[in-house]
RNA sequence: GCCGACGUAGCUCAGGGGUAGAGCGUUUCCUUGGUAAGGAAGAGGUCACGGGUUCAAUUCCCGUCGUUGGCUCCA
């Protein structure tokens, strides 16, 4: 007998060799219908492998996270299957599943399929599943393994092999399919019910441009059509959500062509809307002692040298522009910190005059891979709310800290609460991507995760994520679609201070290297604009929205006191306009509706009669008829209710 | 930059070897209205751009540009 230990602490007693299957079953009929993927002792198995010792056994269903993996990384093995049968010849890699669905990436030489053979692949790859095949594990040789592969002449899984231990090496069969495969399936194939192939995508092997570029086909499956069908009307929902859509339609952002790729040009709306970001930062940054600075757009080539820029970027960006002086070259800017470096030199400073902290708006270039490019979320040129602390080694723990609550504050304001806090350290085995000595780098990753802790912030550690030199502190926030962008940053730097030899006197008289932070809480004006537009579907909050109130004059007859009505709006400093098309009350609500103003101010002659406004907010909610001066109090009640001074 | 897809009216999209269509928007007229679409008429397109095949190309082929889903990159 062994024991067997349940997440709940429960033990069970069991003959060795019970399977989880079996254990589940002990539980409850229900359980064991669907169980479909288990761990013992933390490490997968399949609900078929027999607990031979003493352990502990999670059992996970569709419902967990860990069985949707088990069944989506199954359902790689079926699509992967009827690729090989559609498309024999093809080398198979590797299968993962992945947050929604899995992918299998495919040496298919030649006849690489395309969006319209996806249905042809679904279609085989269900017929596959229905026939119910059961996943069978089993240990090879390392030799053996080998040879399975070298006779197919697939390089790619011989590669894999060869960095495997001979003992440690399992295929995984079903139907007549076989693949290297460590493991973690579910019990048969008939449980996949519906397949989809989502996309296909040139992916390299292992990752690495230098390699040869595959074919990833992307996939999702479920247990039930119905939730594929939701999950694509999902999918559309999210669409909808999509900044660049709500962009165009809420008028804040353009681009041209003739511009440029990846050049956003801001319209009214928008600048305005960015304007009023600004200023809510500027306000804070205030109280937290910053201090504006202004620095110009190009800064000679040798002030990048002096920053390592240049040689870690220089190649790929925006090539030197020249001037008439021979031998002069500047660039234009991609960072601001070697001007806020500049700005520090100007005078000097004793450790009483720490921390200083510069801030400025200042808009970046970078000549970003032209297949990067994303609506406002990747752009080549960009407004980054940047600012940089000069501090002594004693102050950089407060100060780092200090610069997390700004973050907070900014990130809480906007209501972004679904965070990722992320620590961006180095890549031990990469050091040639990193400037600077190793021990300023330990020093600097110390006081990130430090400060972390101190804060209380649940963060995850990321290798090979740090900038070229130093460790960050990154805000990761998901958009409409799932996928995951950098806004806020914060970063510890005893490089530049040391390339640009700046200092402070000490206490002791002796000169001192001041630690540089570098910081944005929104990270650039175009990310955070684009990712707040995808969380809040283009309903800003009030404060920030650009058209708070519409006035809806039921006629023609009463556009006159409508223009009235409004003239009060604007000596209130509420954003207002009017509709004054020859349309139908009923119209005109819809449209506003549609453009997500807040509120709808109806006019007739009611309101006219009692002078007041018929207040609609956005979704239908009636306000009744109040005076200007009540709709005034109602809209700054909300404002101040929602922005918090910092 | 690489792999795949896409590019038709301001927007969303249909069409297809014989020089183009819908809905919404826009303009004009009628209507003067009460909480998510009142009615009528009109304007608007070198079918992204450049080549090629063809009697004929917006349609087929090639290239360029742009957009897009990924990969790589992200100071």
């Amino acid at each position: 007998m062994i024991q067997v230990t349940l997440p709940d602490g429960s033990i069970k007693k069991v003959d060795k060799g019970t399977t989880p299957f079996e254990v589940a079953q002990q539980i409850s009929e229900g359980l064991a219908r669907n169980v479909i993927s288990a761990k013992y002792d933390d490490i997968t198995i399949e609900t078929k492998t027999p607990l031979n010792h003493d352990g502990k056994l999670v059992l996970y269903t569709w419902n967990d996270a860990e069985g949707k993996k088990a069944f989506w990384h199954s359902s790689s093995h079926v699509v992967a299957q009827a690729l090989e049968e559609l498309y024999p010849g093809i080398k198979l890699t590797i299968g993962p599943a992945i947050e929604n669905g899995f992918y299998y990436d495919v040496d298919f030489g030649e006849h690489t399929p395309s969006d319209k053979d996806f249905a042809t692949i679904e279609k085989k790859a269900l017929e596959i599943a229905r026939e119910k095949h059961d996943f069978r594990m089993r240990e090879v040789s390392k030799s053996d393994a080998l040879n399975y592969y070298k006779e197919k002449d697939n390089t790619y899984k011989v590669e894999l092999i060869e960095n495997l231990e001979d003992g440690e090496i399992t295929f995984c069969d079903h139907s007549s399919f076989t693949d290297l495969c460590r493991g973690g399936h579910i019990p048969n194939t008939g449980i996949i019910k519906a397949i989809k192939i989502l996309n296909v995508a040139g992916a390299y092997w292992r990752g690495d441009e230098n390699n040869k570029q595959l074919t990833r086909v992307y996939g999702i499956s479920f247990p039930k059509q119905k939730e594929l069908t939701a999950y694509l009307e999902m999918l559309e929902e999210a669409k909808k959500r999509d900044h660049r859509k709500l962009g165009r339609e809420l008028g804040l952002f353009t681009f041209s062509q003739k511009v440029g790729q990846g050049l956003p040009l801001w319209l009214p709306k928008g600048a305005a809307l960015r304007e009023r970001l600004e200023n809510f930062l500027k306000k804070a940054q205030k109280k937290a002692g910053y201090e504006m600075v202004v620095t110009p757009h190009i800064g000679q080539k040798e002030l990048y040298i002096t920053s390592g820029h240049y040689a870690k970027y220089g190649e790929d960006s925006f090539q030197p522009i020249q001037t008439p002086k021979e031998d002069e070259e500047f660039l234009l800017k991609p960072m601001n910190c070697p001007h806020h470096c500049e700005v520090y030199k100007s005078s000097p400073w004793s450790y009483k005059d720490l921390p200083i902290r510069y801030a400025e708006f200042g808009t970046v270039y970078r000549y970003e891979q032209s297949g990067e490019l994303h609506g406002l979320t990747r752009v080549r040129g960009f407004t980054q709310d940047d600012a940089h602390i000069f501090c002594t080694n004693d102050q950089l723990n407060e100060e780092f800290k200090k610069v997390i609550d700004l973050t907070l504050y900014v990130l809480g304001s906007l209501g972004f609460d679904n965070f990722r806090a992320q620590v961006s350290v180095r890549d031990l085995e990469k050091p040639e991507k990193y400037i600077g000595d190793v021990a300023n780098w330990e020093k600097a990753e110390q006081a990130i995760i430090d400060a972390a802790k101190e804060k209380g912030l649940d963060y995850v550690i990321e290798t090979g994520e740090a900038a070229f030199y130093g460790p960050k502190l990154d805000f990761m926030i998901k958009d409409a679609l799932g996928r995951n962008w950098q806004l806020g940053t914060i970063q510890v730097d005893y490089n530049l201070p040391e390339r640009f030899e700046l200092s402070y006197k000490g206490s002791d008289n002796e000169s001192h290297r001041p630690v540089m932070i570098h910081r944005a809480p929104f990270g650039s004006m175009e990310r955070f604009v684009a990712l707040l537009l995808e969380h809040t579907g283009g309903n800003f909050p009030l404060w920030l929205i650009p058209e708070q109130a519409i006035l809806l004059p039921v006629s023609e007859k009463h556009e006159k006191y409508a223009k009235k009505v409004l003239n009060s709006l604007e000596n209130n400093e509420i954003r207002a306009l009017i509709d004054n098309r020859n349309e139908t009350v009923g119209k005109k609500i819809r449209e506003a509706e549609l453009k997500k103003i807040p509120f709808m101010l109806i006019v007739g002659e009611n309101e006219e009669g009692s002078q007041t406004v018929s207040v609609r907010r956005h979704g239908g909610e009636d306000h009744g008829s109040i005076t200007v001066e009540q709709f005034s109090d109602l809209v700054s009640n909300e404002i101040n209710a929602t922005l918090k001074s910092f």
